[in-house]
RNA sequence: GCGGGUGUAGCUCAGUGGUAGAGCGCCAGGUUGUGGCCCUGGAGGCCGGGGGUUCAAUUCCCCUCAUUCGCCCCA
């Protein structure tokens, strides 16, 4: 074969593309039902846009982002250096503060559909094109807001249908006290050093925090030894984590709190949650956020606090299959002309015409085929009533109007028959 | 970047050192103008690519490519 999706990504057939605007749709949904409005941003970026709100030494800007140039003219090479998105949070923010929708209200609410790219190994639940519905509520530090933002995520996932999710929820502090633990961390760790992964060896000068993500190590020893992020926020800090989980309590919102959640972006502070789903293996977090309180001013703009998640869809669509989820799928039922003979040819496309024009879904069949053939794919399509058109139709200005589900069969006027047609599409 | 699995018909997969099969799907017939179910027939495959061993390789060995699962990291 010549040409193929490139690696890690995948093609969505007709036969998929309905799961997905299903589940999209029920995103929306809760989203409208929130008070959250779409915003749609480009597919690319400033290059420095992601370097600045991801991070320069995370994983996603090292290593992982497409960026790409124009080639060509001189003009373009003077460009700057352009990124596919890897993530949706920092184009949300760019577009927040270029169109200074902070101005419009206090409190802004936003959410997203769309595909994002990172240059990694692809496996199960991690495509280099991925998609992600995601909100940004952006304007407030009130807790009751981060509340907000995660019910929002469990309300969507439970409209979807997905159960058995676990809320995990952690505070990483904030850029006063987060130093102050990074220091507690790497004193207690120093002496087990020497039994760490290699990876965390390293991790241990660069970023201690990760360490306690780190699936490789023996936490069953380590839990004793390493200090709790949350005996180490700034008073603040404490404060905020306490009223998120108070408020989640008042919700009846089941959460668990992971004291060694951390996420990989740098702009975290404070609330850190994610669910995550035991059926997916290795790749088992389908929704992921926290709050960036500093984001804001560190792309150029005002202060302003704000909060938000990214869910992939593609691990939505995994936990679905695990969980055998039944999507109402909506169904076209057509109606299908099959003409017989030459002379029933153009009256019949004439007649396919017509009953389009009208609103009505109708198909017909373009092989030139026998008459059996064409019933077998009215049939394939799922067509509820079937026109017929032959000689003996042609001779009376009739038509044969067959039900598919019961197989009965009546003759119509021509001239009625659009209309016939489109009284049972209001019927129902 | 590093490990393991798998590459045979459109799809899901059997199979053998002597150049290939099933189920489903597709097409057609069983009805001079009638679908689904059933029966019958048919089309469709340089057995991922290259090299080696052999009288002979889809099968054994090596390389390569693709794919998949995992590590790292993330949705």
């Amino acid at each position: 074969m010549k040409y193929q999706a490139p690696r890690g990504t995948q093609d969505l057939l007709p036969e998929d593309a309905p799961r997905w605007r299903y589940v999209e749709q029920m995103f929306r949904q809760t989203c409208a039902d929130f008070g959250y409005e779409e915003v749609r941003t480009p597919v690319f970026e400033s290059t420095d846009l992601f370097v600045r709100a991801v991070g320069e030494h995370t994983d996603i800007v090292s290593k992982e982002m497409y960026s790409v140039s124009a080639h060509g003219s001189e003009a373009d090479e003077r460009r700057e250096r352009l990124t596919l998105r890897p993530e949706g949070t920092a184009p949300a923010l760019r577009a927040y503060l270029q169109h200074n929708l902070g101005a419009k209200s206090p409190l802004t609410r936003l959410f997203y559909v769309a595909p994002n790219f990172r240059h990694e190994r692809p496996q199960s639940g991690r495509l280099r094109q991925h998609h992600q519905t995601g909100i940004e509520a952006l304007g407030s530090e009130d807790p009751a807001l981060d509340a907000e933002v995660i019910t929002l995520g469990l309300t969507y996932l439970r409209r979807v249908g997905i159960t058995g999710a676990r809320l995990e929820v952690n505070s990483v502090g904030c850029p006063e006290c987060r130093p102050v633990y990074r220091e507690r961390l790497r004193a207690a760790l120093e002496s087990r050093i020497g039994t760490m992964c290699e990876n965390c060896r390293r991790r241990y000068d660069t970023n201690p925090l990760r360490i306690l993500d780190c699936k490789a190590e023996d936490w069953s020893v380590l839990e004793a030894v390493v200090p709790d992020l949350a005996d180490c926020l700034c008073e603040p800090c404490a404060q905020h984590f306490a009223h998120v989980q108070a408020v989640l309590q008042v919700l009846d919102v089941p959460y668990e709190r992971n004291p060694r959640l951390v996420r990989g972006l740098d702009y975290y502070v404070r609330t850190s949650f994610e669910i995550v789903h035991p059926q997916l293996g290795a790749q088992s977090t389908v929704l992921g956020g926290g709050r960036y309180d500093g984001l804001m001013e560190e792309l150029g703009g005002p202060p302003t606090p704000g909060i938000g998640f990214g869910c992939g869809i593609e691990r939505v669509l995994l936990a679905c299959e695990a969980l055998e989820v039944a999507f109402p799928l909506e169904a076209v039922r057509p109606v299908f002309v099959v003409t017989l003979g030459e002379a029933a040819r153009l009256p019949g496309l004439r007649l396919l015409n017509d009953l389009r024009q009208a609103g009505i879904a109708a198909q017909a069949d373009y092989l030139g085929r026998s008459m059996k053939a064409q019933m077998r794919a009215a049939n394939r399509v799922g067509a509820r009533t079937v026109l017929l058109l032959g000689e003996n139709e042609l001779a009376a200005g009739a038509i044969a109007v067959k039900d598919m589900e019961t197989g009965a069969q009546e003759s119509c006027p021509l001239s009625d028959v659009v209309g016939r047609m489109r009284g049972r599409k209001d019927e129902g």
